[in-house]
DNA sequence: ATCAAGTCTGTAACTTGTTCTAGATTAGCG
DNA sequence: CGCTAATCTAGAACAAGTTACAGACTTGAT
């Protein structure tokens, strides 16, 4: 893997790269309209000036390429979150509050979200390797929140839960079923579990 | 509503009834077989020993179509635990009991999980109502195994903390990415919520 | 039993994701 | 530079979800 997630494979000439930054700029131009269905391959192709045939060749399917979308707007959002790391005590509400950000950002552009998300959890096995660097990206960030270098296995357990949560609540805020209200409620009483996994409270006396 | 959990808009005539029958259960065969890319509409209406544009008229989309036979097998599931309820002291242990059955229901029929709960989580705002349906299902059964007949406030958010672990631990099942192991431990640890919301702990001294 | 309205059938057409192909361009190398 | 393999382009073709439509069949009311 390279500092970006993506495997290393072939390394990419300029103009390859600027192709591939095209693309995946398109692909969130276009989704940023219309959500998942506004992303169409021939768009998607003709916006980045590439031809459909290479657009497949860089990403093998649409699922593919709004995946890798999602990559690119996680690292970002990273980046960010780094530099201002959420300040409350606690860390379950630092967490809390790092999801929460995360959300307004998702709120701004609500139909990317959609589009990504959709695409996140419509992945099938093909794309098992590419959604797991999104579920190991989102990890990262969760631990940062929480300050937990060397996480404990119930610590881990705790976080996948929450990335459960997370994205489920997403889907159904995403889907009209539930409100933003709600949403802050599920995050907040999930992240509970981080108290209930802390190595001070119940492993070290 | 009527009892099964559909909305009772014109009733059925008795051919119409063993159609929509038919059509799902075409639906369930073909995707026991072959998973999501496999419910084929024109396969379905064939099966069923229907029009394409009948099977339409049942169910305005792929998605409405697998969705409604997600309700239909939720039905099935809920309806068998009620006979046996499970056995456990604890409400947190009886919900894991509970969602850990089901879960080795649909280990028996992998593909027809992976059709059901790719079109569940994929569903857009037009299939709201009937994704609604599913989710109400799934509460009641977990506030059945809950023993919890007038929940509060906070016991429903760990339903919901609950059900959203539930949807995405599948997922991840589903594509290979979690082992059954994780999948049982994702679900315990979500659980402990449970614990955590019980109103004689916190509410009533 | 008859009629009007609503359903169902069979089939073609349309849309968008995906694959394929033949020829032009580019990259890396001697 | 000149060659070769890889890549890119343009466009056709294919697959499956969805829509449209004309004609046959059911249903329910009179």
């Amino acid at each position: 893997m390279n500092a970006e997630g993506r495997p290393a494979s072939p390394p990419l000439t300029e103009r390859q790269e600027a192709r591939r930054r095209r693309i995946l700029h398109a692909s969130a131009q276009l989704a940023g309209r219309g959500g998942f269905e506004a992303v169409q391959m021939r768009e998607v192709a003709e916006a980045a000036g590439v031809a459909l045939g290479t657009l497949y060749r860089y990403f093998p399917s649409k699922i593919h390429l709004l995946v890798a979308t999602m990559q690119d707007q996680l690292q970002h959002l990273h980046t960010t979150l780094r530099k201002r790391p959420p300040a409350a005590e606690d860390p379950a509400e630092r967490v809390a509050e790092t999801l929460m950000r995360a959300f307004r950002a998702l709120q701004r552009e609500p139909q990317l979200a959609d589009a990504m998300v959709r695409a996140l959890t419509f992945a099938d096995r093909s794309v098992s390797p590419e959604v797991d660097t999104v579920s190991r990206l989102t990890t990262a960030i969760i631990l940062d929140a929480m300050g937990a270098e060397h996480p404990t296995p119930e610590q881990l357990s705790a976080v996948r839960v929450i990335e459960h949560t997370w994205h489920s609540a997403l889907i159904t805020w995403l889907s009209g079923r539930a409100s933003i209200a709600q949403v802050k409620i599920d995050i907040e009483t999930v992240c509970r579990l981080i108290d209930l996994t802390a190595p001070e409270v119940t492993a070290t006396p």
